[in-house]
DNA sequence: TCCGATCCTTGATGCAGATCAATGATCGGG
DNA sequence: CCCGATCATTGATCTGCATCAAGGATCGGA
């Protein structure tokens, strides 16, 4: 379960340590998102208003009802989900480690988050996010580029799923993936994926089992290694890249 | 040929109405953009760094190389386009009057922009723009708010694309559109759609024929009447919702 | 290390929507 | 008002991926 830290309601006999680790996530955070020193104001408003939370793997992240909210992922892996009908299921973004996340209060569909793995994310409601933000243009600004570069990724993802085939998309995947969470390793690059093949498939509008053709032809093709579930190495991105389709 | 009036340009004995109606335009757009009195040393900083292109239909408006464009659509109607590959186009998004478009200088794709009939459009650098939005905090709000916007409609757009059929990818267009464009008529929505049967195929992941037989579907529902090829009269909004697929 | 549950892979078949093809409607320009 | 070009509709066929089905691998917990 889900291990709340209400920041303001710190009890004053709490342990000195866990303030100090919930102040320095929220330092952390801040830091990553814009590289500018931080007000101790900002930080004193940020830490008050908003929820530290522990989330173990496939735990639910809870999303606050009638308002919109902002999630920082601190750590870990994060998926945010579109329900579109029972059974049919669109992941709309992964998020990783340092990531901003805006959902908004009621959209066309009903939005969900879950933790890929043990994680840790910092929530806030939006509107209160937003007055922090309104006083600190440096903070303000961080949160504008973040959200256009979740739209620009959004975009380049409504691309993939309008009008390419299951492999370009799977090697667009597999590309994105390399940036962002891959590891050079002997010229080619190796990831750990936190997300399984049903994630996948539900983030690339197709089923597990033509991911899964998809993986098998890539490794046919010497351009994809897998090993267990989660490690896939690719030794040749530069060949890979072609298969996505872009121009 | 698209009329450029670089606003800061403008040479002395230059029609007073013209430089009037430029200002007007900046001036209009920022009052929709965000309900606040605009400084004036914003406004003439954004009348420095903008150019107002006025635009025919079909015609590209033209994105700012190497850099970052930001797109204000003060008349008409817009389409931006990603190109996948030749002859694979996907309409990232329709905009239309007081839409804020961010576009980024190189993403996975190649973007393009289009005036779907008559418009009126001012562009301005991203970092330009950015700058001026940095010394006004209720413009760099505005943006973030609208860029929000933007990124929701685009996760919306996405789960329509991943896991949607045909019905419902029109269904949901015909009822974003009488929201966006609609006119109330008589108790049902009248439709004056500036776009083609091509554009929503590529917008929705779709072929013009797909398009055209869907609509043809609900022509048969009673849901939608068809006047010529641009006007859609949709007499039950209640009834075609359904049809969405949303929960 | 063994066991059960879950996840992944691989094969066979079906269908929604693409593609191919042809006719009909619409509209701007002379 | 007419003409040609473009756009939209409708029908026939094809195909990529979904769906259905059946093993096989992986991994956490006892």
């Amino acid at each position: 379960m889900a291990a709340f830290r209400h920041l303001n309601e710190m009890p004053k006999t709490a342990c000195h340590d866990d303030i100090r680790d919930s102040r320095a996530a929220v330092a952390g955070f801040v830091a990553r998102l814009h590289h500018a020193p931080v007000s101790g104001r900002t930080l004193d408003a940020l830490c008050k208003q908003g929820t530290l939370l522990t989330l173990g793997k496939g735990e639910d992240i809870p999303l606050l009802t009638g308002q919109g909210t902002v999630a920082c992922i601190c750590e870990g892996a994060t998926k945010l989900i579109a329900t579109a009908s029972r059974q049919r299921e669109q992941i709309v973004a992964f998020h990783f480690r340092g990531d901003l996340v805006s959902i908004p209060q009621s959209g066309e569909h009903a939005y969900s988050m879950k933790a890929l793995k043990d994680s840790e994310v910092l929530l806030f409601a939006a509107e209160a996010f937003l007055k922090i933000a309104r006083g600190d243009p440096g903070l303000l600004e961080a949160t504008l580029v973040r959200t256009q570069t979740a739209l620009f990724r959004c975009r380049d993802k409504a691309v993939g799923l309008g009008r390419k085939s299951a492999s370009e998309r799977m090697a667009s995947f597999l590309m994105i993936m390399a940036e962002r969470i891959g590891t050079n390793e002997g010229g080619g690059c190796l990831l750990d994926l936190p997300m399984s093949r049903r994630d996948i498939g539900d983030s690339l509008g197709l089923t597990i089992e033509t991911v899964s053709r998809q993986i098998g032809e890539f490794r046919e093709l010497g351009l994809a290694e897998t090993d267990g579930r989660s490690r896939i190495f690719l030794p040749d991105l530069k060949t890979l890249s072609i298969y996505t389709g872009h121009v």
